[in-house]
Formats: C-alpha cells, structure tokens, sequence
DNA sequence: CTTGACAAGCGACCGTTGGTCGCTATATAA
DNA sequence: TTATATAGCGACCAACGGTCGCTTGTCAAG
C-alpha cells in the first residue's frame, strides 16, 4: 500500500486476512510460542510496528483467526442441521464439516485451548463466546435427539464437549491408526453405540456411513 | 543449601521436586508463558543462574513433571490391570485413578500436549517414550476385552487416545456440567453403551458405578 | 593447621522477544 | 497551496530464557 492513501474497510479486512493467513503458516511450521511478530511482519512485507496497525497483539491474531474461522463453520453447521432431521446422521454430518477445517488452523486452535484461560479478559470473552456459540448450536442437535427418544438421556453438554475434543484426538496426532475419515467414522460410531458387544456373540463393525 | 557442601543425589533429587512443585503452582496460576524463570528462582530462593544447574531449560521443568507423574500413573494402572479381570470395570478404574491427577498438573499437561510437537528433540522424545507407554497398557485393556468377546471389534489406538482426552474435556473446562466424577462416569457409558437409544422406549439412563 | 581441589551458588551479561512511540511521507479536501 | 489525516517505520524499552566465569565455602590430603 502507498503511504498517504487511506484504506477501505475492505483494504484493511483484506490485509488482515493475509497477515492471518502468513501467521498461521509460520505457526503451523514453528510453534505459536517459535513464531515472531517480526517474522509475520517480514513475510507480510511491512514493518513489525505497521503490523500493530492490524492487530494489537500477537495473540489477537490467533483469537482473530479462530473467530473468523468458527464463525464460517457454525454457518455450515446451521445448514446441516436446517437439511438433516436424523440427529445420528446430523452429528455426523457436523463432526465430518469440522475435520475440512484446514491444517493451518490445527496448532492455533490446540494453543488456544491449552492457553484460553490465561488471555487478556478481551480475548477470552472473544473466544468464549464464540466457543459457546458453536457449543451450543450442536447441543440443540443432542437434545433434539433425546426429545424425539433417538438418543437416550443424557449429560448433552457432556456430549458435546467430548465430541467437539475428540476431533483433537483424531486430528492431532503423531500415531493415526487410520486414514482421518475412517478415525472419525468410528468415533462417531463409538458416541453412538459405544464400544460392548451388546449384540451377543456377532462381533461385526459397525456400518461406516462415509468412509472409503 | 550452604554452600561449600556436595549434595547427595537424594538432595539433588529433593531440590528438583521441590523446584517442581513451585514450578507447577505457579504454572497452573499464570500460564506456562507468563511463568518466568526468575519468579520460579525467586520463590525457591536461589538466584536464577542456579536453576538452571537443576534444570536446563524451562521446558525440561514441564517435561521432567509430567515424566515423574506419569511413571506413576503408569505403575498404579498395572496394579489395577492386575487386580481387575473384568475389562469395562478396569477401564472405569483407570480413568477414575488418572482423575486423581492434582489440579496443579493440569495445565502443564494441557500445555505439553498442544506444544509437544515444537519442543526440542530430547523432549519430544521423553514425552513420546512416556506417553506412549501409558497408551499402550490401557490398550491391552482394549484389546483384551476384544479377545474375551466382551468389547466389540474396534481400532483400540483409537479408543484409547478418545478416552485418555477425554479426560481434558472432564478435567479442563471452564462450564462443568456435573461434578467431575459423574461426568467421567458417563463418558465411560458413552464410551462402552454409546448415546443411541437401543433398548426400545425405556430411555433409563445408564447404571453409574462409582459417581454419587 | 594449611592448602588445594571441587562444587554450590550467583551477578552480570547476551540476543531476542512482544510491544510502544513519535516521526516521515504522501494522498486527498479545502 | 495549504492543512489534515493516515499508512508505515526506525529506534527504543522492559522482560524473557539462557550462559559464563567468578566467589564462597567444605572437606580431604599433606
């Protein structure tokens, strides 16, 4: 950008996606902790006190681009519950949207579950709200199941929770045990119908619904 | 200490934990980040250079923490492994044993386990080692229970790393929803009944075993 | 009792970090 | 032409994790 102009509100959201997206590359390689404001600022091509223009701390991008990402998702979730009745199949549909969320994203979001509750007041209401917010609308599928006698009773924010972390578990280790989608696949079946073999002495797997 | 003696490894050893236990309270206080090593030196009463004869660097505090407990965690799963024959008993056992984890540790481990992957090699590795050992005991427990017929076909490296993060979402939440052993206790029943209400209309919830 | 080896402990220092501030340079409005 | 506003930046700051070589005291050998 020349000197003397003004920015658009476009421009400047425009900019800001691009700083968030060099951030979260440099993140991804390094670390929340490894990677330096002067380093973004670097690769962003501007000088580091420019890039407090933009963002008024280091963790701020990471709120910010957490915000914005959950903010898409919680639109596609609403789509999905609008188009599927099934809450078995919802729930799928809900956990499979999440595990799109790209790479990129997966170090922030671990680092900011791990750090939330040690943010500047600001950012942890940010997140906190934005956090519930998904929270809840998928609790609206739990709990849309149980009124219909689908699922049984239970603790829906219990649910929620453990469904919402295990998409760490699947997505955030150094030992997969399978491809992404089939980890998922089980999981989703595990939530569902848990692990005994209630069944008697079958012992099948359990039907996958969208693994190869 | 004075200053001219030589200090026993049992000393050494003392000093450590004692370092440690500093460490962990002001971690789980302020953060892994906003923890300095000069607040760590100063409660323990030696100058800052001094610290580092007993740990290396910051990291190794968190890792040589987390190491220690797990060790025992580990050998109190054997114990119970050893004592319990029926394989969804010893399951809840072992997540009630590893709920017993003091509340100052839970930060150091929520951090390691988002940070583990830009930690230095040494520690990555230490971690590895011990992770993986406590990973793989509760794993015969699953692969056991398939043997006898008792647990279903299942990818236990998965079962296993869902049901060890699960305990984060018990344990590191800031919206409890129950106390948190009635919470672990319906997670087990997630884990081995699933959420789907199989048995007709009744819509019981699921026997707790331990919670109150 | 003296001396020398050794280790606990520390003060001063280093490069780097996240973050601030006031200046410069330029485009627009009057 | 001038005044205003603002994108952008260089220089600076305190605090950080970490290093190094010196001081200080102990004990064992002579």
């Amino acid at each position: 950008m020349p000197k003397g102009i003004t920015l658009t509100p476009e421009q400047q959201a425009a900019r800001r996606s691009e700083i968030v997206d060099i951030a979260l590359r440099l993140i991804a390689e390094n670390g929340f902790q490894k990677t330096s404001m002067r380093e973004i600022a670097d690769l962003a091509k501007m000088g580091k006190s420019s890039l407090y223009d933009f963002f008024k701390t280091k963790d701020e991008i990471a709120v910010y681009a957490m915000e914005k990402k959950f903010e898409e998702i919680i639109e596609q979730v609403h789509r999905i519950i609008d188009n599927e009745p099934l809450p078995e199949l919802c729930l799928r549909k809900i956990m499979h949207n999440q595990l799109k969320v790209p790479h990129q994203y997966r170090t922030v979001l671990m680092w900011l579950h791990a750090e939330s509750d040690y943010l500047e007041e600001e950012y942890r209401k940010r997140l906190k709200t934005i956090r519930y917010e998904y929270h809840n609308t998928i609790k609206t599928v739990i709990e849309g199941g149980v009124a219909k006698g689908v699922f049984r009773k239970t603790d829906s924010d219990l649910v929620v929770r453990l469904l919402i972390n295990s998409m760490l578990s699947i997505v955030y280790t150094s030992r997969p045990s399978a491809s992404e989608e089939k980890m998922l696949d089980e999981t989703i079946n595990i939530f569902l119908h848990g692990i005994m073999n209630e069944g008697g002495e079958k012992n099948e797997p359990l039907y996958p619904v969208f693994g190869a």
